[in-house]
DNA sequence: AGTCCGCATGAAAACGTTTACGTTGGCGCC
DNA sequence: GGCGCCAACGTAAACGTTTTCATGCGGACT
């Protein structure tokens, strides 16, 4: 026997389908008893509306789409984790698509993704405000994360990457640091530019005379490990090192531990996003904490406030607080908050 | 100017809308000319078919939903990510589904994807047969992950449980520790019973004089820090102790390293999963490694599988393999290998 | 040269809903 | 007691596809 139809349920509580369908969605117009005749019926033939057809008639799909770069590693875990929480309880459903290469997959993606979701976040460097403008049917509701696309055209929430690096490097500085390098993230990378900006301004302000010290990584472990030891081999060795990210900072610890090199008595080490693992190497990473999940579950509000009245509100710029968490890996002990 | 639909690009191309669907869907049937002619003409408009609408005629909504207990932890990160990876390989969307605490709430998960997908992944506690059958339109094809059901009534994928158990406490025995404990799982969980069997059987068979020694624990780590705590308390300490799972094993090395006790000199120490954190802690986990990216994206394909020839093979129960890997909180040295 | 066949194309039904609109019936009011 | 009105309910159109079936046409075969 194939699924129940609302027409099955309308024969079988001697209605037209349209009472079922008012009955069963609440709009009144029906009374109480028939009402329960229909339910009954529903319930004795399992009856479970067609989400097609209902999307096809309604245009509302009930699913937002989330396009990630990728899903591997703690960040898009807890990213996602957060999305789906905020989805759920907004009674949402969540439709995930990863890892777009080339801006052709990723409008391949964003294609496909058409007509089944009523909004999109969307976490991507290859997507700028061209590439949605061709790509994006424009009625289709968007929310930008960390991405350098700051026109009023779309709604865009950041991680405040510029304000972290700053405090971060300020607390290097003032815990006793004379110098404080940096292990940069991948180049035309937002995030990463972003850091970095921080990290040169913080320098320019609260230790005008130090040098710069600025190595290249892409934000893999396994570049951590390289810079470490890039900067192990210099002749100056800087007093702490501020990672752009966390799997860096767990790389060039290794580098360090490797080479003998005590931390944070030797360096003092810093990283960015405060993911999980921080807690668990030894010593225990300082790091700058964004709340990951809190940005996914954000980006998902902000997102479901605008498929509820479209295009309503005019596009917001939301930038997201961070705290800087201190652990064993550099000096000083002096926790500060920033939101 | 609202999304163009198939009836504008057979005005545009001065087809019918047949011929159009005909062209763009390959069934052949049309001439090359006109074909071209009909690729212009959506080119032209944009088009981009409305997948509610094609859903509702075709039956097939291309994608498959996964029900999770909760996307927490990187166990799950790593079971999406390998799904997620498999899925677009196929050209298969993914929803996702998480956190379904009660067997109600399960309940309205499974059914508010009716319709919306071809079929589904599950791994729930909460579900068994009986719950299968009462939820699930028979016709939807089902994968159930790491499940107790072992009926011939469903698909079923299963992590080795007993297998790795049995031979991480035998590669224990044979580094030489006379004696090994269990920190155990959650009552009434699936994985933990087996591993607990696991465990019990490799003892009763490679160190039969041996007492057994085992304490509660759910899987988290402040379970395995209060398990570490209370094995330490004991009279007899074990010459090692098997956890139950990483999270947990990383707790007792907490517990172990706050103590003062050295691990391995002292005790050694083993976890199940090989989640990534196991190689940041220090030492390092030895651990059973299961390949989580691996049986999500085997899970997604016998589902797809399923999907494309419905109904036709039977019911199959396959077991994923293992690894012993060998780290630092271990004695031994001998790497072994099953799958 | 007439018939038939195959192929390109078009018309229309179907999928399962929601919803605008029309119809019925009962009831209050004058 | 007739008139109109409102609530409850039914009818049918619409959403955008795919697919079956009918139609026409040209060419090959007899």
């Amino acid at each position: 026997m194939a699924a129940a139809t609302i027409k099955d349920v309308a024969r079988e509580a001697r209605v037209s389908v349209a009472s079922v369908s008012r009955a069963l969605n609440g709009g009144g117009g029906v009374t109480a008893a028939t009402s329960a005749r229909i339910h009954a019926a529903a319930e004795r033939l399992q009856y479970i509306p067609h989400a097609a057809a209902r999307m096809l008639i309604t245009r509302r799909t009930h699913t937002v789409g989330a396009l990630l770069p990728d899903l591997y590693g703690e960040f898009f875990s807890e990213l996602i984790r957060g999305i789906d929480l905020a989805a759920r309880a907004r009674g949402l459903h969540l439709l995930v698509s990863s890892s777009h290469g080339g801006a052709t997959e990723a409008a391949a993606a964003v294609r496909s993704m058409q007509g089944r979701v009523d909004g999109l976040l969307i976490l991507s460097e290859r997507v700028d405000t061209a590439f949605l403008r061709a790509n994006l049917p424009k009625a289709l509701p968007v929310v930008l994360l960390n991405s350098a696309v700051s026109g009023p055209a779309f709604h865009v929430i950041n991680i405040d990457n510029h304000g972290g690096a700053v405090a971060m490097v300020r607390h290097l500085l003032q815990a006793g640091h004379r110098s404080v390098a940096l292990i940069a993230g991948p180049p035309g990378n937002f995030d990463a530019s972003e850091r970095e900006r921080g990290y040169r301004e913080a320098m320019a302000k609260y230790a005008p005379r130090a040098a710069l010290t600025v190595v290249a990584g892409d934000f893999t472990e396994e570049s951590g490990y390289r810079a470490g030891q890039q900067l192990l081999a210099r002749t100056k060795r800087p007093a702490a090192v501020f990672a752009a990210n966390d799997m860096m900072a767990v790389g060039c610890l290794a580098a360090f531990k490797d080479a003998g090199v005590q931390v944070p008595e030797d360096i003092a080490l810093a990283g960015f996003d405060d993911i999980p693992i921080t807690r668990y190497v030894t010593p225990a990473l300082t790091t700058v904490r964004v709340r990951i999940a809190d940005f996914g579950r954000l980006a998902l509000e902000r997102l479901a406030d605008v498929v509820e009245r479209p295009g309503q509100e005019t596009p917001s710029a939301d930038t997201l607080g961070f705290e800087i968490v201190v652990r064993d890996t550099c000096g000083g002990n002096k926790p500060e908050k920033n939101s």
